[in-house]
RNA sequence: GGCCCUAUAGUCUAAUGGCUAGGACGCGACCCUCUCAAGGUCGAGAUACGGGUUCAAUCCCCGUUAGGGCUACCA
């Protein structure tokens, strides 16, 4: 039998990190396996739903390279595969239960139900539903849908059942079928919940292995009770841990960007945050860098932990970091290029690409390259104190003049012939190269940090450099 | 409240009964060095607590505590 897995966001939103992991865990599995990766939309909220939250599924997904074999936008023999687009099949399984029996409707008002509720847990009891609309006679329900009354479509769960879920990750676990109540699979709108709809689509859809947030595990006895309604084959379930915030909190905007998308928008790499979601509950050996191929060969769902992982966007960090080295240089140039021309207008390509290989160790996120090489832009580029105060050390004022002498007459403006023009004034007045570098530095970036001083040098070009110098001189 | 899940350093994880509990991020120091990075070396830092089982428990069992999830006509 052939994997089949599933991802099945709702579109209520931008992708998640969470759900990417999942949809990463679910791509890695099927792919790993020979098997297929499918995308089903899961947009029955009718009130939540959007299409721009659809688009930016797609656009998370696109971003991080996680294409899909069957879904929206692509082939596949199962479809539809946007559950609003499946109404006509839940609403055939619902009353394939209705007519036997494990199922029912249910005429409650939601006011109703609150009552019930709110009595329910002044009795301490669990808040089941009371199963009023059991007690209707045929003719009284069939009187009341004539008649235009509302109506949801309830499961009737079996009674006194032990329900076993035996969870790829987290081993056995078992639920009282009597401490769930009769759920809603259909709603007063026509549309399904989430519990019946993924049941009937999974089963139609073939899904074998049904790879999912934790939070979900509690909602699997429901399915189960479903699953067995129908006599349908159950599928394997590894429930996945949840990713939580720094508060070890569920992650939420409260905790800074969530989105896969705001990621991409700050500069991350998708080979970072693919590695880095990776390690996000599933671990192998000593090693923390895998490629995608190294992902595929070894994943396993019995490397996913079972506890929660709290999201460290500092690790993150250093992995964007280790992938901005490793990456082909001129492909961060193209991520650049944009940026530094939005910042300081249009520059020659060849002149940005020497400017950034100039960064290239000193990126975390592709942004950081606009505020870095603000002086190789710009000639009113700022001063910071230290700069300043660097400039009005002892005797730096005198070695910058005696350097811009040495350089204008320097043969040619390459690394190597600066370099000799420093060490030779270093020489001559029995002086350390720092003692002539970091006033040079300050008065040509305005800065105590950059790139190596030669290499600044010789990007910025002679005529930028003497100016820059005269100026500090004369100030 | 009920039910369920989880528990190794600040964080991500390795080690599933047996050497000084391993690696990574972050942190500190040092090296390299013209600065900042990058890179290298070293260091501090963990088995939540209490009971069992066992010759031996991070690992198995029970309890406590803590965190999380579900308990919707959300998914």
């Amino acid at each position: 039998m052939t994997v089949r897995t599933r991802f099945a966001p709702s579109p209520t939103g931008a992708l998640h990190v969470g759900g990417a992991r999942t949809a990463l865990f679910n791509w890695l599995f099927a792919r790993s396996q020979g098997g297929k990766f499918i995308l089903r939309v899961e947009d029955t909220d009718q009130l939540r739903s959007t299409d721009e939250a659809v688009k930016a599924i797609y656009d998370g997904m696109d971003f991080l390279g996680l294409d899909w074999d069957e879904g929206p936008k692509a082939d596949g023999s199962f479809g539809p595969y946007m559950q609003t687009e499946r109404l006509h099949i839940y609403k055939e399984y619902a009353d394939k239960l209705l007519k036997e029996g494990k199922a029912y409707y249910c005429f409650c008002t939601t006011e109703e139900l609150n009552k019930q509720r709110k009595e329910a847990a002044e009795k301490k009891e669990a808040p089941k539903y009371n199963k009023t609309c059991t007690k209707l006679t045929q003719e009284e329900v069939q009187n009341r849908i004539k008649n235009g009354l509302p109506y949801v479509i309830r499961f009737a769960m079996p009674e006194s059942e032990k329900i076993e879920i035996d969870d790829l990750i987290r081993g056995k676990v078992v639920f009282e079928s009597d401490l769930l109540d009769d759920f809603v699979i259909m709603k007063s709108d026509g549309f399904p919940t989430y519990n019946f709809a993924a049941v009937v689509d999974d089963h139609l859809m073939q899904i074998t292995h049904i790879i999912r947030g934790d939070d979900h595990l509690s909602n699997t006895p429901r399915q189960i009770a479903l699953y067995e309604a129908f006599a349908f084959e159950l599928p394997k379930f590894a429930h996945i841990p949840m990713i939580l915030g720094n508060d070890k909190k569920r992650l939420s905007k409260r905790h800074g960007a969530t989105s896969v998308i705001a990621y991409k928008d700050m500069g991350y790499l998708p080979e970072a945050m693919i590695n880095y979601l990776a390690r996000l509950g599933w671990g192998h050996k000593d090693e923390e860098i895998f490629s995608r191929e190294e992902l595929l060969k070894m994943f396993s769902l019995d490397g996913v932990t079972k506890n929660p992982a709290v999201f460290d966007v500092e690790k993150l960090n250093w992995l964007n970091g280790q992938y901005i080295r490793k990456a082909i240089p001129e492909r961060i140039v193209d991520f650049c290029e944009p940026l530094l021309i939005n910042a300081y207008g249009d520059h020659d390509i060849k002149h940005i690409s020497k400017i950034v290989s100039l960064f290239l160790d000193r990126l975390v996120v592709i942004p950081d390259i606009v505020e870095l090489t603000e002086y190789f832009f710009k000639d009113n580029f700022t001063f910071t104190e230290k700069a300043l105060n660097n400039l009005k050390k002892e005797g730096a004022l005198q070695i910058l003049k005696e350097l811009k002498e040495k350089i204008s007459n320097a043969e040619s403006f390459n690394k190597e012939e600066l370099e000799k023009a420093f060490k030779g004034l270093a020489a001559e007045k029995g002086v350390k190269l720092g003692v002539i570098i970091h006033p040079c530095r300050a008065a040509i970036t305005g800065r105590t940090e950059s790139p190596g001083i030669y290499d600044v040098i010789e990007v910025l070009g002679k005529e930028k450099v003497l100016e820059r110098i005269d100026k500090a001189l004369v100030s």
